[in-house]
DNA sequence: GAGCACTGC
């Protein structure tokens, strides 16, 4: 393998689109290796990629290092590339594996099919992809730690991390079991590929490992990482400050929008705002100043963009801006990483976005306005930068930005619940979860949270082991502890044919389609299906009637219900029953007794139990185990209903604890399901 | 009377 560097050249990169997906595999060739490339035009459109002119220090440096970090914004074209450069210089001859894993699935396939367009090839031979339920190269899925571990000795050579930058809880854990990994297997590989300069924590992360043994003669990897910057967009964005911080960044967003409709040349605006409430208002304002103010504004598309918006709203955001005409979209985060328009030469960047946190003390995940980081910042004006070259406004200062704006988010590690991420671990048959080496260490206040649910739902023993069975068979379901649980014991219920449906329906966001201007519509349309006993029960009415309806979107849309939803929920169901057939689920239906139903619920979500205030007007509940103020969100069947006792799928915290999704419940069902929980002196007092 | 964005053992 050459060992020549990449000069640094001066011929500014063509734009093109860099695919975004999950998990990528290239199979172990099995055709002559670079003979199947026919297409001439589409080698010359992968060497117009800028990534290409690093090809040969990329193969340098994966030679000689056992971890190379790549540092570049999307654009470079590196997703869709150093997979076939690492292919074409022969890394995956002799049966061995190159994988790229990718943070959402959505474009996984999209990337997989670009690939094996580029190579020639049909998805699942050479190149295949694995998703959730869906596995085209049938080699990753349902793997244990001791099979994943074989399967990475065995078959994979090098692994790309692909957008690590983001610190997603799997990002973490695949960060820290690749470095656990590659310590027994020093020949593994490890790309990752970060959109920030963050790569110099990964590169200590990576570095810190403990000595080991080398072979006389063997040859090696170095150890310590290899960072290599790449450039990615391909036109600048000038940047521009507010002089004084701004008191209402909607309404300076206003101002803004107008000022560059005023002055500058023809070209889109992106505006990033924090969420439904900020975007609805600013597009009201936004419309209302275009028709009575401004003499020239009467070519203003103004569009609101989030991801709780109908399909077909949606999906106006994407298409072609008339002549003559400016579109305006006003958006969450979700233009920051997940969907990309063409087009944007202006952004509009407030600064703030909704985030996660989560309390361990009280177990609570709340959603908070908070300032986004440097890394975001610099994200969100990229977006301008994609057809010719931009301008990003900032509504802070320079100063701000400069001083007090922090480098990075906060991993999500550290401010989401952990039970899905301790039993993930769990299940690879890590043990020692609080000693293990996490690229960011989470609170262990959280970590011993997640164990004490785990505990209480006896998917782990004394010695925090997975139990048997039931321990295992959560592990097998690829979803939240509480509705594995659930599933689990509507089997002994005999209402798991209805449970699945319910499981399926909470996994989704909304089967309700979201309509500010038709609320009384929705509402009514709801007290069609609402069930006394509460939202589930409501779910399995919905689902009956979708099906009576022989799946109809007309029926859908007649009922104010989201037909893509259903279709979801359809489709998860299926891939849910599969999983508890092979798990030995009983796969009964229990027809209309909703208690059993009620009872299986509970069974998972216990410690979700609320019991209304009894003097409370207000539908003031609190928390049996913790006695925190709650209420019923206002879109549960059971708002202002209020049942003595509920146990709730999940709390929304925003100025108030909301429960969404509300089920009645006996409180006797809560010694049944959970006596060392809730013990009966817990209880009594209350009860009677 | 109210919903940042993703994913899956």
């Amino acid at each position: 393998m050459s060992s020549q560097f990449w000069k640094p050249g001066t011929e500014k990169p063509r734009l093109l689109e860099d695919e975004e997906g999950g998990v990528v595999f290239f199979s172990p060739s099995l055709a002559s290796s670079s003979s199947g490339y026919g297409h001439a035009s589409i080698e010359k459109q992968r060497q117009r990629l800028p990534v290409y002119k690093y090809r040969t220090s990329i193969l340098y440096l994966v030679e000689t290092h056992a971890t190379t970090i790549i540092v570049g914004e999307t654009g470079s074209g590196k997703t869709t590339q150093i997979p076939q450069y690492l292919k074409e210089a022969g890394w995956a001859d002799g049966g061995r594996v190159i994988a790229c894993t990718q943070p959402r699935r959505l474009a996984v396939q999209a990337v997989a099919s670009r690939v094996a367009e580029e190579m020639g090839v049909k998805v699942g031979e050479e190149v295949g992809y694995t998703i959730r339920f869906e596995d085209v190269t049938n080699k990753v899925r349902y793997l244990s730690f001791e099979a994943l571990e074989f399967y990475l000795i065995y078959l994979c050579i090098v692994i790309m991390v692909d957008e690590a930058h983001e610190r997603s809880i799997s990002t973490d854990i695949l960060l820290g079991l690749l470095k656990k990994i590659q310590r027994r297997r020093p020949e593994l590989r490890l790309i990752i590929s970060s959109a920030t300069i963050e790569g110099k924590s990964m590169s200590a992360f990576f570095q810190a490992r403990k000595s080991r043994h080398q072979m006389e003669g063997e040859e090696l990897p170095r150890m310590e990482p290899a960072i290599l910057s790449v450039e990615g967009r391909g036109f600048n964005v000038q940047i521009h400050y507010v002089e004084e911080p701004v008191s209402d960044y909607v309404q300076a967003v206003v101002s803004t929008v107008m000022l560059i409709h005023d002055q500058e040349p023809p070209g889109d605006i992106l505006v990033f705002l924090t969420g439904q409430d900020d975007i609805d208002t600013a597009v009201q304002l936004l419309t209302e100043e275009a028709r009575t103010n401004r003499k020239n504004s009467s070519g203003l598309i103004i569009l609101p963009l989030y991801s709780g918006l109908p399909r077909a709203e949606q999906e106006l955001v994407f298409s072609p801006t008339p002549r003559g005409k400016r579109k305006v979209v006003i958006s969450t985060n979700i233009a920051e990483t997940s969907l990309t328009l063409e087009g944007v030469v202006y952004v509009v960047d407030s600064g703030f976005s909704k985030q996660r946190f989560y309390n361990p003390v009280s177990d609570i995940e709340s959603l908070v306005v908070a300032p986004i980081s440097k890394a975001s910042a610099r994200q969100r004006a990229g977006r301008a930068g994609r057809v010719r070259p931009g301008k990003c406004y900032r509504l802070y200062t320079e100063e701000y930005f400069v001083n007090e704006m922090s480098a990075e988010g906060i991993p999500e590690m550290q401010r989401s619940n952990l039970v899905s991420c301790v039993i993930q671990l769990k299940a690879l048959g890590i043990d020692n979860i609080l000693g293990f080496d996490w690229p960011a260490s989470p609170p262990p206040e959280a970590m011993i949270r997640a164990l004490e649910v785990l505990y209480s739902l006896g998917v782990l023993d004394d010695d925090a082991k997975l139990t048997s069975p039931t321990g295992f068979q959560v592990a097998e379901i690829p979803l939240d502890p509480m509705i594995s649980k659930m599933i689990l014991s509507s089997s002994e219920l005999g209402c798991a044919e209805e449970i699945l449906t319910i499981a399926a329906m909470l996994s989704i966001q909304s089967i309700w389609v979201s309509s500010r201007g038709a609320q009384k519509e929705l509402d009514e349309a709801k007290l069609r299906f609402a069930a006394a006993e509460g939202d589930h029960v409501t779910f399995l009415n919905v689902y009956k009637g979708f099906l009576q309806s022989g799946k109809s979107s007309r029926w859908c849309h007649k009922n104010f219900i989201n037909y893509q939803s259903m279709k979801k929920v359809i489709e998860i169901r299926e891939q849910l029953r599969r999983i508890a057939q092979r798990i030995g689920i009983v796969l009964k239906s229990c027809e209309s007794d909703t208690q059993v139903v009620r009872k299986a619920v509970t069974a998972g979500f216990f410690a979700n139990a609320c019991r209304l205030e009894a003097s409370s007007q207000s539908g003031l509940y609190k928390t049996v185990r913790g006695s925190q103020e709650v209420y019923i969100h206002p879109s549960s069947v059971l708002f202002r209903v209020n049942p003595k006792w509920v146990v709730y799928h999940s709390l929304v915290s925003t100025d108030r604890q909301y429960m969404r999704n509300v089920i009645s419940i006996d409180p006797s069902w809560l010694l049944e399901a959970a006596p060392h929980f809730y013990q009966q002196q817990r209880l009594n007092p209350i009860v009677h």
